[in-house]
DNA sequence: CTGAAAGCGCTTACAG
DNA sequence: CTGAAAGCGCTTACAG
């Protein structure tokens, strides 16, 4: 370090030391092709003699764009801090690594779906755009996208893939992959299938999963019985409340299609508790394939979301929409991770 | 919107139409006692009106702060994409909490230890300061750290708790868990326990597991048999490498304390491939009491890290020391989950 | 209680 | 290829 400069060193005094103005500083340092070989690999040589870095805040503060990227997370509203999504924490990984390969940095904040959205991360210049994710009641949320789009605030949602939504969304096929799913069920020789989760436009992902199972049972030349339905958020504890009172309606059921692998673990719980064997009573699917699901007993049959391509879509649908170039919502292919629980594997 | 004022309105916009100057309109929005409330009235309803923020990048260059924290995770370097390590995932969870709750903006980056850290983010003032978090050969990042130290950065790093290190660093009380841990085994009469996981300065957490769990044995007349210890870094297919090597020497040995769940979990898969009950031929232990942990089968006991704590106490002392408070290295406590795996619970 | 002035450390026209 | 000048949008002495 120079004992000359106290302190941080700035451009102005590896200008100094170079003999050169301080903006050829910027430009060498940048690898402007505006400045000669030789001034660069002398500027180059002093910035890192004095471990130099360039001030993001100034540099953000002239350019107007901070090379950031804001994460925002909704939970739903728990009582206590408990454990995040398992799914989410996949799509975190993949979408921290498309960053990276971006240049970009992230920023993550985790929210409530209820109280106010620190959305400001764009307006305050922290971030150039916003990628939402979680699950929640997605019409309580509706009104604070459209306001996102009306400021104009960059930004993309993993969910639903729907006509009419504000903003951009990427999402898996959940449609796709409720079909599926059932379809195999469906091969399994089972008939009665239960689905637990919420099967309104409250929830569109699920509701969309809901849809396509529906749709499957529709083409085998099975109805839909209302009482096979229980409301369902994702967390374990709500699908095993589930179950008991799918069990307590004593309606027969040979099989169960939770809306997500949280729910099918917790639905797994209650049957085991009552004595019911899976997947000889009961076969039982889930939707995600978290870790977890692998390691279940029996391993959980589920549909498989491409949470490394997600983030990567994600990401890069961010950095177009910021680049004004063409982007849209689009929906990803999902496929079937069988294990034991529903007889496969 | 004011049609007046095109793109992002700045404080200089409110000040024209509170009628005020622009460093009164500074003052107001940051409650600053030298404004008086009808002022301060006036111009935070101008302000919310045109959905003004306060530009941080303008903000932290002035201040010379930047209200963020910085996370690096290091993870071990693997060949594709896998997943995060669970523990470190709670850790996640708790330290963005603990970051919100002081007002602190978190920022993420995965990094290799192998590779050039960037370790910048203070030096260009993207952060205050620094949290390190993740497994790995502590010797190779030792020297870095100590550059850390030396170019003044703040920061506290996760991880074994010894004199001599460079910085600050938290972590549990590795030796205590092990001890524990391995006394629980032998009160369920085992004698002849297997540690999977390296045990050498290398990897000093898990190296203090193991000396706790040599001191608890030898506490009991037992002395270390050095066929029983297996190399292993924190990967279920680690730990399911190290029990095959174990099967493989053919000495006798009726428990395994694995230094991490993720290495107990792969044990157990290859202690199942070869027909071996758990916990009735050999009982199996692991350290972290992740997730999965209560959903194997049979359930896996375990040390457990108090992740929610940890992460408070991170942010905390970080922040101390951007502060230049006194803060110090600490010891967080654990306590056994014990489940079937071990013939409790 | 309020304002005029300076300056945080960059980048980018503009001029040569 | 390089430099002098301006300015990004704030905050903070300083003066009144």
């Amino acid at each position: 370090m120079n004992p000359l400069i106290k302190g941080k060193a700035t451009s102005l005094d590896i200008a100094h030391l170079a003999g050169v103005s301080q903006p050829t500083v910027s430009r060498a340092l940048r690898g402007s092709p505006m400045v000669s070989e030789e001034t660069r690999k002398r500027i180059r040589a002093i910035a890192e003699e004095l471990n130099y870095k360039v001030d993001k805040n100034a540099s953000n503060l002239r350019t107007q764009h901070s090379g950031t990227l804001a994460l925002l997370f909704f939970e739903d509203p728990t009582p206590d801090d408990s454990q995040i999504n398992p799914f989410f924490l996949s799509m975190l990984g993949s979408i921290t690594r498309a960053c990276a390969r971006r240049g970009y940095d992230l920023l993550i904040s985790f929210q409530q779906l209820s109280t106010d959205w620190q959305a400001d991360y764009e307006d305050s210049n922290k971030a150039d755009g916003l990628i939402l994710l979680g699950y929640g009641d997605y019409l309580e949320s509706q009104s604070r996208l459209e306001r996102l789009v009306e400021q104009g605030t960059h930004f993309v949602r993993w969910g639903a893939v729907l006509p009419g939504q504000p903003g951009i969304s990427i999402g898996c096929d959940n449609f796709q992959g409720g079909h599926d799913i059932t379809v195999h069920l469906l091969g399994q020789e089972r008939r009665s299938i239960a689905f637990l989760g919420h099967a309104s436009n409250h929830y569109p992902e699920f509701f969309e999963r809901y849809r396509g199972h529906a749709h499957a049972l529709a083409n085998a030349g099975l109805g839909i019985q209302p009482q096979l339905q229980v409301d369902a958020i994702t967390t374990e504890r709500s699908g095993y409340e589930a179950a008991c009172s799918l069990l307590e309606r004593g309606v027969a059921f040979d099989a169960i299609f939770a809306a997500s692998d949280l729910i099918a673990i917790g639905a797994m719980k209650a049957l085991h508790e009552r004595g019911l064997e899976v997947p000889a009573d009961v076969a039982v699917a889930g939707f995600d394939d978290i870790p977890m699901a692998g390691f279940v007993n029996p391993g959980l049959s589920t549909v498989q979301q491409d949470t490394k391509l997600a983030g990567q879509i994600l990401v890069e649908t961010l950095l177009a929409l910021i680049e004004d170039l063409p982007a849209q919502s689009r929906t990803i292919p999902v496929k079937l991770a069988l294990r034991r629980s529903t007889g496969a594997g």
